[in-house]
DNA sequence: GGAAGAATTTTACAAATGTTAAATAATACA
DNA sequence: TGTATTATTTAACATTTGTAAAATTCTTCC
């Protein structure tokens, strides 16, 4: 996905304030199995995904819990990071070969303090993140797994592909075996 | 609360901008038990909550799921209307006699887009949210029934004395019954 | 093609949570 | 104060989901 559009789809920049964000940018590569971010630690990078697939996911106890799935034109950072300047509680791991774009999120704070645009984009990146997961706690509040499930099929069918199902199924919030159940559709 | 203290927790404004932003505030009062904002509607208030609680709710079938509670200098908004201008999917519902102070959301906007600090403030208000509820969605996905419930207990005791226990179980995302087994501590 | 390893499904049983209805406690107010 | 109403807890049973381990299927790679 062109770069140009990962950052228009948000919130469309004048051409000078597209050039100011594009000038922080690192264009990278990292293989599958990579870990782009660690938990505990205060990460200085953010980064866009242009190509490829990744999770994050935070480790309970003995066991990984996945609570997102990145894809082309998705973002890549720790909220508590970005928003707190605290220890992420996620790590972040590639599923694929991946192609993406780096920024530093310290520089990036700073375009925001100087220019209304970049500003205004940064309100739109986090409202639609804000959007996204407030509509993942309302499914995991107010729906069963089995209708969660069916939601991922319908509107990612793609992922049921690229992705494992023991981190489908964690990010259903239901075990594998659950999942296999589901699936198999006796209850 | 002090209406300057709740703006500014969020991100501390020059006064000029404050002035600006508070220009387009009216302080208004309702009784317990007043539908602030209703579901399936497009509002065009927002509501900052200096006095009171709130809970915010969605109908699922026949029973009402509580995924918000507000308190003072909490936001009281539907996140599909503010962000995505769309019909909202929750009701507001006020717990107690409420003193807030409303605001446009199209007036809103438009000072984000012509003031760089208050484009900031927007942009801060969604992360707050957003990390709140990516908090509430890990805790939902990651721990149990009875861990929630702790949590809750230790970092918002107050709510468990302000609101009647039906919504704090809707808001756990168990059942009333349950919430009752976790209470008494049987298992 | 075939063996080794990984992923997925299945089985059997245990634990957690839900549902319905009844019992008890708390609150409102005539 | 006493009664009606509402909120909360308890009981009994059904359903869902989890856990551990085995069986099966799918991938990888020599």
């Amino acid at each position: 996905m062109i770069i140009d559009n990962i950052i228009n789809k948000i919130y469309t920049l004048p051409a000078a304030s597209l050039e100011l964000l594009k000038a922080q940018l690192h264009l990278v590569h990292y293989p599958k199995g990579t870990l782009l971010l660690k938990a505990n630690i205060i990460e200085e990078s953010m980064y866009f995904l242009s190509k490829g697939i990744a999770r994050a996911f935070a480790t309970v106890g003995d066991d990984e819990v996945t609570f997102y799935f990145g894809q082309e034109g998705d973002f890549i950072f720790s909220i508590n990071t970005y928003i707190a300047g605290q220890k992420s509680y996620e790590s972040f791991e590639l599923l694929e070969p991946c192609e993406l774009y780096e920024i530093n999120v310290a520089h990036l704070k700073e375009l925001y303090e100087i220019d209304v645009h970049l500003a205004n984009w940064g309100r739109k990146f986090a409202e639609q993140e804000l959007l996204r997961t407030e509509q993942r706690l309302i499914a995991m509040q107010c729906k069963t797994a089995q209708e969660r499930y069916h939601d991922l099929l319908e509107n990612e069918p793609e992922l049921l592909q690229r992705v494992q199902l023991g981190h489908i199924a964690s990010y259903l919030g239901i075990s594998q075996v659950s999942l296999s159940r589901i699936r198999a559709d006796r209850r």
